[in-house]
DNA sequence: ACAAAAAGTCAAGTATATTTTACAAAAAGA
DNA sequence: TCTTTTTGTAAAATATACTTGACTTTTTGT
């Protein structure tokens, strides 16, 4: 799953601690996502597109050819 | 988390075990998310939505006031 | 160059998603 | 009503998401 996760912050300026926090998860749950290490849940999902006010699918793109 | 499957299974006269067949989950797994029991990961909600041809927001509905 | 901040990573633990098997309850069809 | 199909549910096992703590590497600022 790519994610646009590292842009967005970039674009305001927001460290991974930084965003970690507004999401209430862990700076590592926020790395691990952004370098695709695994995917967030539905609802965190959920909360990332709601701090960006941005859709899911604006923000994650789905990779699977099935 | 809320969602519209049942509905959108019954629009298109489908049992959970035919839905479960086409996103390659168990029948319970769609039983389980149907019923709110538990939320489905991202991996599967896009798969969902791809089947139904709908946005993620459009099937699922996050009620987290936060 | 140096110091500080940010990002990357790892291991071990907990939480949640999903599977399989099995059975009970409800709905649908004859 | 009887039979079949569908739905609901539960327990146990596995997979993946997420946490905390700790440490290393990279980037930023002076």
């Amino acid at each position: 799953m790519k994610n646009r996760l590292k842009v967005l912050r970039a674009e305001r300026d927001w460290t991974q601690a930084q965003l970690a926090q507004q999401l209430e998860v862990s700076r590592q749950t926020v790395n691990a996502i952004e370098k695709g290490k695994f995917d967030p849940s539905l609802p965190l999902a959920f909360k990332v597109a709601r701090l960006f006010e941005l859709s899911i699918e604006e923000i994650f793109q789905d990779e699977t050819t099935a």
